[in-house]
RNA sequence: GCCGGGGUGACUGACCGGUUAAGUGCGCGGCUGCAGACCGCGAGAAUUGGGUUCGACUCCCAACCCCGGCCCCA
């Protein structure tokens, strides 16, 4: 299996350090307010990583870490006036909701910063006792002058890293030093006692403290988005590295791209994002990670109501072919029979591991369904394919939905309630009483009724024998004109 | 300025030095009373200029353009 590491800028064999076992890391979100999409697509990706490793027979171990001290808290919660804790509680608890409805259940651990304290403060103490960091009257630093290596992920050099710091604090040896331990004796904010007197951590050693501990000073991959790269995994490498002298601190660095509107980021800042929440009102959670999948994991993609339609309708295309199967499985006989394995399922199954094997090439994976759905069709209406092929296909989509960690099946047989037990019972007369009126040639009247149901979001389709219909979803981000920006 | 990622058909988006990517949309045909779904066929592509090559969308060089990172950010 190959995969892009960003440290070397290039596809590399992946080897787990231990035998079975991986350990993933994943830079989690800082918990301030609702996520956005641009959010789901990088966890939705790593989602499907872990799915696939998993899928391998790797013993997955998945971390992430959720960011619940920060400026930001604590200057939103103040301008809520509540408390900085309650606050980031909230919205973690909102952030683990959104992931669960996205699918998105292969995180083992979260881990929050305010909880690894101790862990923090014991690295930061290592750090200055071996002369990487310094005390000053504001904090403690990462000196970065002191650390050779420092730029090797976003391969830069000290000297251009330096240049438009914007206002570095005038205590720091070097502009390009971190800040590792912030002092605070402000009362009001979040504090904790430490070596240097009361304060609150920096950005980035969290994210060491967390995966020294769970993991230990090495691990098999990192996972974020793009704008991590520099400064805060350089940082990270920075800090693990230099206390525990042992290199890499990862051996694969791997980022996702932006999700993007218009070609430009989506970002709080610019005001162009939409909520995972938002986005899940109006639209399918499987229709969004197919969305997600559409594209590489690497590359930016481009959102809009038009595409995400279009994944939709090409999720569609899939769960209908499960539909068919299932019709056809259900009519007796009248179909060829053989014991033996289709060629043509043997073609998906080893296309789609060979894109996953390349780097989770997931567009490439999709195309090979989509071939597979093409050729079971054909087959399907040459009346060429055996039900034991059938019952395959069905079953390895089922096992490709697992790994992507969407839903193909057909969704016809949903929780059956009484009333949902009836309006099908209603639906079948209707059916049927147009059966007879087109029997009669009374075009007219069965038209009627097939536009009324559509209209209700039945949708009526005629066939040999008897007739079937489906029951429409709702377009994506249908009417509603929702105005990005 | 430095670093990184890109520029592929109407839209989304992959692979690969020579063979159909795939999906959506569109056109034609089949099946249909019609429609839908489905099937078959089809149109349509590679920012520009050089170079390497028997042959380049694919490799190299240059130019142009876009996006991102360098304070925070998935």
């Amino acid at each position: 299996m190959m995969i892009y590491s960003t440290m070397s800028g290039k596809k590399e064999p992946f080897q787990p350090m231990h035998k079975n076992r991986v350990n993933i890391f994943v830079c989690g979100p800082t918990v301030y307010d609702d996520s956005h999409i641009g959010h789901a697509r990088t966890y939705i990706a790593f989602d499907v990583i872990a799915r696939y490793l998993k899928h391998k027979g790797l013993s997955v171990f998945y971390l992430q870490n959720i960011t619940d001290v920060d400026d930001k808290i604590i200057q939103r919660a103040s301008e809520l006036g509540i408390e900085p804790a309650v606050l980031a509680r909230k919205f973690e608890r909102r952030y683990l909701e959104d992931m669960r409805t996205l699918g998105v259940t292969n995180v083992n651990l979260y881990a929050r910063a305010t909880e690894h304290i101790p862990e923090i403060i014991g690295q930061i103490e290592r750090l200055v006792d071996l002369g990487f960091a310094y005390e000053t009257e504001t904090g403690v630093y990462f000196d970065e002058s002191r650390f050779e290596d420092f730029g090797k992920l976003s391969h830069q050099t000290l000297e251009e890293m330096e240049r438009h710091r914007i206002d570095p604090d005038p205590t720091k040896r070097n502009s390009g030093d971190f800040s590792l331990w912030k002092k605070r004796e402000d009362g009001a904010e979040v504090t904790w006692d430490s070596p240097w007197g009361r304060g609150r951590p920096g950005w980035h050693i969290e994210d060491t403290a967390i995966t020294e501990t769970y993991f230990g000073p090495q691990y098999d991959i990192h996972g974020g988005a793009m704008d991590l790269i520099f400064p805060h995994h350089e940082a990270e490498i920075a800090q693990m590295e230099a206390t525990s002298g042992k290199k890499p601190l990862v051996r694969c660095w791997m980022h996702t791209g932006f999700l993007n509107v218009k070609g430009e980021k989506m970002s709080k800042s610019l005001g162009n994002f939409m909520t995972i929440r938002e986005m899940l009102e109006r639209c399918d959670a499987d229709a969004f990670r197919l969305f997600v999948l559409l594209a590489h994991y690497r590359s930016p993609i481009d959102f809009s109501e038009e595409v995400l339609e279009q994944s939709r309708k090409s999720l569609e295309r899939i769960r209908h072919l499960i539909r068919i199967i299932e019709e056809q499985l259900e009519m007796p006989g009248g179909i060829v029979e053989s014991e033996e394995v289709d060629p043509i399922l043997i073609k998906a199954k080893v296309g789609f591991l060979e894109a996953m094997d390349d780097d989770f090439n997931t567009p490439y994976a999709l195309s090979v369904i989509f071939d597979l759905v093409r050729d079971i069709n054909r087959r399907i209406n040459e009346k060429t394919v055996s039900k034991k092929a059938l019952k395959d296909t069905k079953q390895l989509l089922g096992e490709f939905g697992g790994i992507f960690g969407i839903s193909f099946s057909s969704g016809l047989e949903m929780s059956a309630g009484k009333e949902e037990d009836m309006t099908r019972d209603l639906i079948k007369l209707m059916i049927e009483i147009r059966q007879k009126l087109r029997e009669k040639k009374d075009w007219e009247l069965a038209d009627q009724i097939r536009n009324r149901m559509k209209e209700l979001n039945v949708v009526l389709e005629d066939a040999k024998e008897g007739g079937k219909y489906t029951l429409s979803e709702e377009d994506c981000l249908n009417r509603k004109a929702y105005n990005l920006r």
